[in-house]
DNA sequence: AGGGTTGGTTCAAATAATGAACCGGCGATT
DNA sequence: AATCGCCGGTTCATTATTTGAACCAACCCT
């Protein structure tokens, strides 16, 4: 059934995307192994072969198939007890090449102890890659109340203060794609209709902050600010994640300006030319 | 005929670059495309369509067509300017998310660092990925005249101590597909005979500890010891590496103990039952 | 035993990848 | 300034590739 549909839409939707946005036309097996890596997170580290074939739609013989070839490149490693597929230590070192080549661990995480220690709520930073923001760093509050979240998340960009904030600075084909996609509803406050999303962006353009109340759990604000990079479009976001118990109107706007701030610091910090419109101004990159 | 001959061709271009003629039967265009990312290193981060192109001996087009899927996924990325390709921030979440649930940088790290500050010279260690360990930890000496490494380098398994002694204890068909190629001689020093290289691979089972003078760089000496994973077979190295000017017998005798207690660390710290043999004990995996 | 899993394999049928030739643009050499 | 060479990128007919239903063997739980 699934399957069913997700092969229908298949030829359909690459056609679409190849004349819609600049991406288009691009090697759909390879699109499709690296696919199965999304599947893994750390609430799911581990993917036996039947579930990872349920979970992408694809033939169990086909999964196998790109999960050999992306374990022959130590992308995936098998356990040899419970042959279940894990991510591999070949990312380890991919990673660290990216790390020593531009740093961006190693210098957001400083930042985001600061912002943390000054406002006493838990902060992240987010990376565009692959059709989503992805968690790089992560500093918790050291209150009890406080909001968790996952490392190395993927996370959605209409649902979230990150991803709007990210949107409203991002190139237009990025959001052309994003908004290609019907728009899951995560709480009852998430934003679903793409008019009111560009409405919304446009209100996070001018103010260079973006505040989502319960968009994407129930009870947590984000307030998040954009991270520019060399072309003056977003490459990801800084976000503050507070418990709305905590969230009055007035921390609210004593924590905008440091999320900003960190944003910018760490824009600096990845080589941008530090000047108009690099730290979240409005009306920056304003397409 | 004049088909037969093309393909034969083809085949042979292959191999020499993704493939590594082991285990054949796995998803031919996913395992190429791959391959593209292991020619970026901390010495060649950035590489154009064109170069790429020659280096994998792929046509252009294909080349690019990799390396559209693989951006797609954010493990490329395309510089706006130069346009020339480099490692994505998509290595980074999921490099994270293997980080969150085998916690391995975070925590050999402090071990590598101790060990140096023991000995006095450069340590590292590497896990196997894709057919070739990868450093995955680095420490260097403080002294001036020191060994220095690239981070996040991938080493051959014939040509170093670390490779050497991580051969010993691994699963036989990894041994076997690295004995498959032939194995290029890097200094006068290096060890390219078969027969040779399983006779060393023997003692080092006994000793528990490879040493090996000169093998991939002229004038460094290498003591390694393997890091056994839970199926008793090795997953990567510890190595300790010294101008060969200092490296005196009785020196080398004072390092190797030093080396081996920090490779077992390593493998308790991974998650392995401390237990015979986990130490890398003569004797132990010998297949 | 039986029913429902699991990981893994096979072969005809369907689909995707491939590369020579081509284009416009940039920078150096003449 | 004209030319050459190389760059990144694109196209289309040719070709090899991927794909999945059916099929095992083994394990787990009634």
């Amino acid at each position: 059934m699934l399957a069913n549909m997700s092969a229908q839409v298949k030829n359909d939707s690459l056609n679409k995307l190849a004349n819609q946005a600049g991406n288009g036309q691009a090697m759909q097996t390879v699109d499709k192994a690296l696919g199965l890596l999304g599947f893994f997170s750390e609430a799911r580290p581990e993917i036996g072969l039947s579930e990872i074939a349920r979970l992408s739609g694809f033939n169990k013989a086909t999964a196998r198939r790109f999960l050999l070839a992306l374990e022959k490149h130590g992308f995936v490693e098998q356990d040899a007890k419970t042959r279940a597929y894990r991510l591999g230590p070949g990312l380890l070192r991919l990673a660290r090449v990216r790390e020593a080549v531009s740093p961006v661990q190693t210098v957001v995480q400083p930042i985001l102890e600061g912002l943390m220690s000054r406002i006493g709520e838990t902060a992240h930073f987010s990376l565009y890659a692959g059709g989503s923001l992805a968690t790089i760093g992560l500093v918790e509050s050291t209150k009890s109340n406080r909001v968790m979240l996952e490392r190395g998340e993927s996370i959605p960009l209409h649902a979230t203060a990150s991803g709007i904030a990210f949107m409203a600075f991002a190139r237009p084909e990025i959001v052309n794609r994003a908004m290609g996609k019907t728009l899951t509803g995560h709480t009852a406050h998430t934003t679903t209709d793409k008019q009111e999303l560009r409405k919304m962006l446009q209100r996070v353009r001018m103010a260079g902050v973006a505040v989502a109340k319960g968009t994407y759990e129930e009870g947590v604000c984000g307030i998040a600010a954009p991270v520019i990079g060399q072309d003056r479009y977003a490459r990801g976001a800084v976000a503050v994640a507070a418990p709305l118990s905590r969230a009055r109107r007035n921390v609210i706007a004593a924590i905008q300006p440091e999320v900003r701030r960190a944003a910018a610091d760490i824009s600096i910090a990845m080589g941008v030319d530090p000047g108009p419109g690099c730290t979240g101004t409005p009306g920056a990159a304003a397409a």
